[in-house]
DNA sequence: ATAAAGGTTCGGCTAAGATCGAACTATGTA
DNA sequence: TACATAGTTCGATCTTAGCCGAACCTTTAT
């Protein structure tokens, strides 16, 4: 007797760590190896595996097979969208990663915080946008918006997200970062973003890290187009 | 040290049986009773105690005292949502509950499935809308539209939902009944539908089961009215 | 005042599952 | 061929947390 979706493997799959970890790591849309999501859970290897087995089997994640190497990706958008509405739950309930870490000047400065950019540069880019009027926050906090100036803004720099038609992921969001109070920009925009970053060379990732290392030109340029 | 939002204690909490079905029996948008949710996840008293005290810490539900009654609900619309897209990867991922049970006349006739009517009368009314053109599915059965006649229609009947502006539940949805390939209508017009049948006093709910009970005039004016 | 019913707290039992070491397969490289 | 690297499987350990019985608190009914 069938009655309906059933929500609670799907949920319980989600809720642990390691295996949290690995399906926000896949976020960012890029295709990664079991060793890389390893890492990122901080499980050995035989752990990891056995957690992308039972994802893989839920329909989570798909997996392409390339000669020795096994590169693991989100199933399709839908699983996306489930991450981000639970990452926008979490937030509003006051739900916090504690990291407990060396307080390091490079993840202060600039971090990736799931698919989008944290730390202070997260925050000065925020800011700015704020003060330019390019996003509108609300009161409450509870929305960020999208303002017409701000869509041109990015569409003149060629910064658009590619999103399905279906897809349910808001535009912008507001992700808090360390010191309470300090907002960074979260949502499909906060990841085009980050990938602009990427794409133009001003920035790269530090490989088994969160640090995102910005090149003395690519810090400037980030400033010069992006923070005004 | 923060770094973001922490989505595995909350995908925790939903990711156990008695407490999912604790939280789809509050999508109705009812406020139920401990022992009422005790009843619905099939767990005695002290063990759903223990979890509600888990869900409200959580933020995912508040309670209201009244009297010697305490009850719950869900905490906002974001959890609805929460659960409505976990319910539609589970839908597409092909995860169902397996209920194992007598094949009951009266559940197969008609019964809740979270916050809408499934059952055979739940099916009947999906077909004839389909029919008519006032719902349309796509042809992967990934998105169900209501179609402008469809909305007419509804409006016609005083049938709305009433959502905030902010909620991102999709007015229709479908939901697989216990024979495969045959749908019936979730989403909030779904939920809507339902509520319409209770409101015009066509049906109750039969205390402790998922039984739709329809009067005989009931279901006439059901047919009538909606399957044409 | 006594009883009954709604809820919570506590303690102990039990099962599920996350973890890793070790051994194994398969692909690529020197 | 030998060796290194990517990944999986198996078995044992250990922690977590769901569960219920029993006792307790609180509000309503008689």
């Amino acid at each position: 007797m069938y009655d309906g979706p059933n929500i609670v493997p799907i949920a319980a799959l989600i809720g642990d760590q390691a295996r949290a970890s690995m399906l926000t790591a896949l976020m960012s849309g890029e295709a990664l190896t079991a060793t890389e999501l390893a890492a990122e859970a901080n499980i050995t290897k035989q752990t990891a595996s056995g957690h992308l087995a039972k994802l893989r089997e839920a329909g989570l994640i798909v997996v392409a097979s390339q000669g020795r190497h096994r590169y693991f990706r989100l199933a399709n958008k839908d699983v996306a969208d489930l991450l981000e509405t639970l990452m926008g739950v979490a937030e509003r309930t006051g739900s916090r990663r504690v990291i407990p870490g060396p307080k390091d000047a490079q993840l202060r400065k600039a971090r990736v915080c799931y698919d989008h950019l944290a730390g202070e540069m997260g925050v000065e880019l925020f800011d700015s946008l704020q003060k330019r009027q390019l996003i509108l926050l609300a009161k409450d906090d509870s929305e960020l918006q999208l303002t017409s100036s701000g869509r041109k803004f990015f569409n003149g720099l060629e910064i658009t997200p590619n999103l399905p038609a279906s897809s349910r992921r808001p535009l912008c969001r507001v992700c808090l970062d360390w010191s309470v109070r300090r907002h960074h920009l979260a949502g499909a925009y906060g990841a085009a973003l980050l990938e602009h970053c990427f794409s133009k060379k001003w920035a790269k990732r530090v490989e088994g890290s969160r640090v995102v290392q910005f090149s003395k030109r690519g810090e400037l340029q980030f400033r010069s187009e992006l923070i005004n």
